[in-house]
DNA sequence: TGTACATCAGTGAACGCGCGTTCACTGATGTAC
DNA sequence: TGTACATCAGTGAACGCGCGTTCACTGATGTAC
């Protein structure tokens, strides 16, 4: 089995279909999507995440020119679930959803920009270009905007939909950097929905 | 001068005055609250910062038992900052400032909330206590609650300034996760800084 | 359809580097007499 | 007030470690004939 010189080892070698190693790539940028929402990125190594999606640090640059594309590119799947899960529910479903202990007490399932909006403003403009990005998509995929009305209501409800955004983003935020079982913690949330509800109802 | 064995070499030596040596610590408590908050926990490491302070890394453990521990400090002297720096201004200028271009590219002298909110989230129970005592100071500051008020309105007095730092802090992050120069991190900013005023005056 | 060969995703050791932390040593400050 | 000595903030080399990245090598896949 192994023919390299003496001071070499190697495992058993593998090749894989083209499509399983799509398949591969596509599970190493949902990984990381996840591991960096959950961490940080400077709180995932390459190696963390390799292993993490079953496989060892070499092959990751097959896959990737650095960390930093993929780090782009599992920013832009985090966005891409977002839209995904946001799709057809009812703004006050989405509320409840967001400002829940759930969402706050899982960033690796939950909002990209709530887990990682600081660690992108220090991050390359191509990073911050994907958030940009995936801001407009939000704003607007929550509530389409009737073709049909003017201009100045269009600008209305966008500029609401900001505020929205902002608001249940930065409730999300104070709530997670209070220490676990903290009464302000709840608080932050509990306020901040009823807040984002009496909105949307009123 | 050098009277160490031959494979150590020691520089100048040098001990400093009680009152010097506090004055010292101080400086490096407000430098690394200044670092923490431009590029993050992860960003500074202890010789960074020990040179920005004008000293070299060894020193950094007769202050301090670790970097956990100065990341608790300057957190704190963050907070303490801000609570002196709003002291006495009205609500309007505290928005007007807050939202501005000024504050957004200047994080290491700005909101230590919306530059560490995220990071702290992911740190030790230690440094997230600091900051829910530093959100209280600030809730409890920024409009002091006419004692007496009765409960209800304390609560909502409360529940209104919850909502509107949720939304300053949401407002901030959002606007500083876009690229340089982008049309939508102004119009964050903007959107949100209007609605905040319209509250206040309305 | 069968065969010979090129491709390239995956492996795991190795590289250089910077990190947080420790340590032996210095010498002015501060104190005991 | 003067003197002898202990203290301890600051220095800079060193430690062990984990990081991002590179590399020689593997062998099933995919292709050319």
């Amino acid at each position: 089995m192994y023919a390299g010189p003496w001071f070499y080892f190697t495992g058993t070698g593998m090749k894989v279909s083209k499509a399983q190693a799509q398949a591969n790539r596509a599970h190493i940028v949902e990984t990381a999507s996840t591991l960096f929402r959950e961490r940080g990125y400077d709180g995932v190594s390459v190696a963390d995440l390799m292993a993490a999606a079953g496989f060892t640090h070499g092959g990751f640059y097959k896959h990737f020119r650095s960390k930093a594309d993929l780090m782009s590119e599992a920013a832009a799947c985090g966005f891409a679930q977002m839209e995904a899960s946001t799709g057809e529910a009812e703004r006050a479903t989405l509320i409840e959803r967001y400002l829940s202990r759930e969402h706050r007490d899982a960033p690796g399932d939950g909002c990209t920009l709530a887990a990682l909006s600081a660690d992108a403003a220090r991050q390359p403009e191509q990073i911050k270009a994907v958030f940009a990005q995936g801001m407009e998509r939000l704003l607007a995929n929550a509530t389409p905007v009737d073709p049909d009305a003017d201009k100045l209501t269009q600008q209305s409800a966008r500029a609401e939909r900001i505020n929205a955004l902002a608001h249940l983003v930065g409730a999300l935020m104070l709530s997670r950097a209070c220490p676990d079982d903290s009464a302000l913690a709840d608080e932050i949330l509990e306020t901040c929905r009823a807040q984002a509800l009496a909105r949307v109802e009123g």
